[in-house]
DNA sequence: CTTGACATTCAAGTCGACTAGAAGGTGTGT
DNA sequence: ACACACCTTCTAGTCGACTTGAATGTCAAG
């Protein structure tokens, strides 16, 4: 029943303790009780809530939608819907990227499979790449391409 | 045959005008000659270089290793086989992510047909979220988590 | 000759989710 | 009494690929 210093709530949920100031920091987790030293006294509780941010944080949703969703939560409103509109955007959005996914390994496959044959003529600035066709719609998202997710929802 | 301006270039190949002085800067391009006033002028080929540049992006190579092909090619040495070796990782860093992709996907299509059942009762924190099994592994790494690409080849 | 669309440089900001470091106070075991 | 692990706050840095801004110079058309 003693309450449990940061690093204690943080090594039961699996964090590191910085990312539970952090969290804190922009309000994500409430601020706790203090000792009189000052140091920070949680429940059991945040260990549950902060395992819930990780699990959130696994099925894909950013840290601004676990924040609204503890925000409606904090005012009483149940968030179900709201956790279902979310979770259905994600699940659209990991079709979407298993599409360009599986486009793009077709891609690649297909160049490779291109060099397999003879590389000796004309290596030019770098053929293999340049023979491929870039088109629209096929390009690779993760590692760095444009991804920018829209975030206004102001 | 007049030379292109920076603007010209760019639009040509589709990338803005910043974007090809930043390459400039990080030595992806070199260099080109000035105009007396101190403007750049390019030649259709680094168009050709910038779109080769864009392909190489959209097969989800970084700058990084766009510009370690670039100074192969620039010695002399043929980058084929380094660049058929970082297909194949690419190829595989694909794999590994659509592996991780549809485990994910399963996860949430499970969540959201369970969450189809009357979501009455106990919405606590958001019950719907804590139901789910976070199994190690199957955690989804695009959406910010953790995903740290390896990083040194100095 | 002026307007406006281009060009130049350099520095700094963006995005997300942290991580790292400094400089200090506290709690506990021997 | 002292070491040492833990806590505190704060700021700043990381990663990649740009984007944005400020302050200024140049070119072509009317």
């Amino acid at each position: 029943m003693s309450p449990l210093n940061i690093g204690e709530v943080a090594e039961r949920a699996g964090v590191t303790t910085p990312t539970v100031r952090y969290y804190e920091s922009i309000g994500l987790l409430k601020k706790p009780a203090r000792s009189d030293a000052g140091y920070r006294r949680y429940s059991e509780a945040t260990v549950a809530e902060l395992e819930f941010i990780k699990k959130a944080r696994a099925l894909g949703f950013s840290l601004d939608e676990i924040g609204e969703i503890v925000q409606l939560t904090r005012s009483g409103k149940r968030p179900c819907a709201r956790v279902m509109d979310l979770a259905n955007t994600r699940l659209a959005d990991v079709d979407e990227q298993m599409r360009r996914l599986a486009a793009f390994r077709a891609q690649l496959v297909n160049q490779l499979s291109r060099w397999q044959e003879p590389t000796e003529p004309g290596c030019g600035m770098c053929q293999m790449i340049e023979s491929f066709n870039l088109k629209p719609g096929a390009e690779f998202p993760e590692a760095g391409l444009k991804v920018r997710k829209a975030r206004k929802r102001a």
